[in-house]
Formats: C-alpha cells, structure tokens, sequence
DNA sequence: CGCGCCCTTGAGAGTAGTCAAGCTTTGTGG
DNA sequence: CCACAAAGCTTGACTACTCTCAAGGGCGCG
C-alpha cells in the first residue's frame, strides 16, 4: 500500500492548485511530493493530528468528516480526484480540523508544509491558486449555512444531490450518477438530518422515479424535478 | 463622506493582511491603496456588484449578509477593525457574493484587483496571510455547519455571543461587552433561528442576570453560565 | 446458518417556527 | 414640549416539521 506511483509533470500540471505554474515548478513539486497509494476504508489522518501535511487526491475518493466536542458529526466535503485537502490547516492551527477517510482505493500525494510554503514564496502563483480553492469551499460552505438556516430537509437533500452531482457526477444511461459510494448516514452528515428523514425523502422519490439507489451508488433520473424541489421544494 | 484619511505605515503593518511585510512593501500598498470614510448604516456594496476590489476595514463595524435566491437571508460575519472583507470573491466569481453594511462610522480601506495580485505575486506572504485568514473563516464555518445540524438554539445562541465577544468584546464593570450593535434579528440571521426565538432566550437569560441588552450592546454578565450552555446545552 | 451492516417504516413527542397583537424606545416634526 | 410614527422587542397560542425510539427486513460474508 505504500507503493509510489510516480507523479508526471502532466498530471501535475492539471491539478488546480498548480494551474498556470512553468514547468520547473512543477519539477520541484513533483520532486518534493511523497505519494502513496491506499486501500479502501483506510484512515488517512485523524482529527487532531499533527504535523499537517498538504495533500492531493490523484485518484479515488475521500470523505472529510469534522465530530464535535460533543457527539455530533457533519461531513464537511467529498474529496474527488484533483482536489487539495487537510490543506488549510498549515496556515491556521497546525493540527488537522477534521477525519479523512477513503472510501474507494486511492492514490494521494502530499507535502510538507516547509516544503509547501517554500513553493509559495517561490512561486506565489500557487498561492494564489490555492486562496481561489478556499474562496470557492468557503462560498459553498456559506451556501450550506443559508439552506441548513432556511430550508426544509427535502429541499435540502436535493440541494446536496445536485452539488455532488456537479462535484463527481457523470451521465449514465439512467442518469446522472453520482461518483462517491453514499450511504444514507453520509447523506444525512452533509445536509444536516437524520439518516431516518434521508430514508424517508429519497424513498418517496425512489417511488415517483427521480432517483434510484443501487450499491450505495445514487443515480438521478429526474433531473428536472430534483433541481424543482431545490428551488421551490417542489411546488 | 470621501474625505480621505492617509494610513500609516504602521497602521498597514498591524494588518493580519500585510503582517511580517518590509517597509517597501507596505509603502506600495500604502500608495495603491483608497481610503474612504462612510457614515453609520450605508451600503459598501452589493451582492452581485462588480469589479470587485478587496477592502479591509480601519474603523468601525460592518455587516456581510447573504441573501438566497429564496427569501432566506444569514448574516455570513461582523466585521470589526482590521479585518479583511470582500476579498475573497476577487478570486472565484469577480462579484461580490454578498451585501455589506455599515453599522457604525467607519473608514475603510480597498484595492483593485489587479493592485491586489500584484502585491501577492511580488510580495507571496501577502497571498499567504490571505490564506491563513481564508483558512480560519473557513474553519469557523464549518463550525457554524456543525452546530447549526447538531445543537438546539439555546446553544446555538450562547455559542455566537461567545465567538462574538472573543471577537470584538472588550471588558465592562457590568461584564464583558459585544463591540457590535446587534438587534434581535441580526443574532437570529446569524445562528439560524427566527427574531422570536431568540428573543424568548435572551430574555429568559436576562432574568437570570446572564446577559443584558442596552440599545443594541449585549453584555455577558455570567460568562462561566454561557459557557456552560454552550458547553453542555445547560444541563 | 447466523451475524453485521444498512435500510425502511411506524408511532409519538418536542423543539422551534408562524402568526397576531401589544409594548417600549427612539427620533421627528408640529 | 408633546405627540405621533417607525422600528425594535416581547409574549401568547397554535402548528408542524423533523427527531427519537423501536422494530423488522434485505443482503453479503464468515
């Protein structure tokens, strides 16, 4: 499982976060990069943990979930292929915020944060690369906060189909498939519910042929109507 | 209300933004930089609006609300003296992605994009503080997300008066005194309830000699208590 | 075959939202 | 200086959404 896929300056080259770099900067953040491939249902770094490194998902697919002091627990993101995570944290508390786990088999690489700021300064592109990643997670995250705010659970659980759908989707001849495994406990973590009401919701419409779960794999069918009930909740 | 107020040096330098930056560089943004005075309850911009610049605030108070396309509305952040604000949408979608308001007299500073981007690429430890602060916001709301699924609003509310006050609280005979003016509705947009709601809390509290409110000044007499609900919901 | 995991379904309870009305405070103009 | 209007706050009654708890079904795997 430790084995090391060698990143190509290619696949760098196509990772948002080195988007528009020259290639000798994609030399040395391949030449610093350490890249692993793991199983599936593996832990890659706990909540608490330190020292933070900065990783890139290459291929597979990963689940970021934050518990609190308390009991509670949210996902906080679905990491697809070439997406950054546990990345943020270098630059606030230095122990990562939050769980990641993998849900399929996964190739990541990752940094050192002296490496990583060193690649900054040399190439502040990077930075900049990766304030835009922020800004987009932190639009979304506020995006997330007015629905859990204003809107029921079903306009909810619409609103998250249809984001991950954009997030990992891809068109099958049912629909549009969404690429993560969810369980329905997922579902619930990232909209805010109970894995009772997701049942429920995606049960009924499971019945009127908008979705259709198979595997742990949801696919929409009806793509109008889930992007209806997001808007008006179905009215 | 355009007079314009010159920043020092040393005003820059205590920026979160511009902290650990040379003397030449804090010059340049000095020079780049627009400095305005606006009066109490007025418009900085609008959600929607462009181009975008990244301002950062001297003086006073400011509210960032977003509205949905819905009639939901949340109150994303106060802003208190020497924070940042707008700047992130410089590098997503080149529009404001919410409303700002001023609360009290303030003196603002901001940048055009293009003076911004500059900076950060000639001077990378500006791109890197950004994405500290990026980084910080982000964990806060996430936070945010975590309480508003998992804690009733009693908890909720003691929370946000809590993260208020180690924001921009400053200590008072009576207790400790949010530096922000906040009516029943601004707390509610903020922790995701309605204006009654929290109202019934603040005034069940106010009996109890928890909090008291004065013209819109909350002040925390029983912090250990509000800890506490917030801590354990009360019990 | 039995165990574990995930999902469904039902019944009941409670938190918090909605609506309506009245009160307090602040500011303004006669 | 008073009166009135506007804005903000409180309170009550009612409603309902969604959570909780409990039980049972399907599926895969040891």
């Amino acid at each position: 499982m430790t084995t090391r896929p060698i990143l190509s300056r290619r696949q760098l080259a196509a990772l948002d976060l080195f988007h528009g770099l020259a290639a000798p900067a994609l030399d040395e953040a391949r030449d610093l990069a350490v890249c692993r491939a793991l199983a599936g249902d593996t832990r890659i770094f706990n909540q608490g943990d330190a020292p933070v490194r900065a990783h890139i998902l290459i291929e597979g697919n990963v689940r970021i979930a934050q518990s609190g002091s308390d009991g509670g627990e949210i996902v906080v993101r679905f990491i697809a292929a070439g997406e950054m995570f546990g990345t943020m944290a270098l630059f606030t508390d230095r122990t990562y915020p939050a769980d990641a786990d993998t849900l399929t088999d996964v190739v990541e690489a990752s940094w050192s944060e002296t490496d990583l700021r060193r690649m900054m300064i040399h190439h502040p592109q990077i930075a900049i690369n990766a304030l835009q990643i922020a800004g987009r997670r932190l639009q979304e995250a506020q995006n997330r906060l007015r629905e859990l705010s204003t809107q029921p659970v079903e306009r909810r659980i619409a609103s998250t189909l249809l984001r991950l759908a954009r997030q990992t989707g891809c068109s099958t001849p049912d629909g549009l498939t969404i690429g993560v495994p969810l369980r329905r406990k997922d579902i619930a973590d990232i909209c805010g519910t109970t894995l009772y009401s997701v049942s429920r919701v995606l049960t009924g419409w499971e019945k009127h042929g908008f979705v259709r779960t198979r595997d742990q794999r949801v696919t929409i069918a009806g793509l109008p109507q889930i992007r209806n009930i997001a808007a008006n909740g179905g009215s």
